[in-house]
DNA sequence: TCACATTTGTACGTATGTATC
DNA sequence: AGATACATACGTACAAATGTG
């Protein structure tokens, strides 16, 4: 999956879009880290602070927990 | 009124502290614009990225709504 | 209609701090 | 001590929406 830079949807929606998939899948089980803000940019070619609006999008949805110095992980509920 | 670039609570979260406070003492009263990302950065000297994320704060408490092309004003409730 | 200024939205890159492993 | 990861902050640029003249 990549990111398409010429829609409406910016990247940092789709990739929320693409991480909540995979938890709403089931793929990212609760507890399990998803993707860091490192891997994001790997990943997707986007830029740090992209990858980070992408995570906080999931976090503000109470999706996944960001824990400093540890990692970000599916919201157990 | 000034950020304090010492203390262990962050510029941004300082900002959104001494907003908050003029729209609970009625100050900025509902419907009325609050400081521009331009203004913020002018009044506390940080960076735009900074007086930005002050605002999401108070938009994420949903006490401020921000509109693209006209400003943020407090909202109405 | 058009041009312009203002304002928020998005995105890039970089640096430093702090916490965990 | 070192590597990893999130938090905060800096600066910059362009896009998009709004209001005004």
């Amino acid at each position: 999956m990549s990111v398409d830079h010429e829609g409406d949807v910016p990247p940092y929606l789709q990739i929320a879009a693409l991480i909540r998939a995979r938890i709403d899948s089931g793929e990212l089980a609760p507890g399990k880290p998803v993707p860091s803000v490192a891997q994001i940019v790997g990943e997707y070619g986007v830029a740090r602070t992209t990858a980070q609006k992408a995570l906080w999008v999931l976090r503000d949805e109470g999706l996944v927990r960001m824990v400093k110095g540890w990692g970000t992980f599916v919201a157990e509920r």
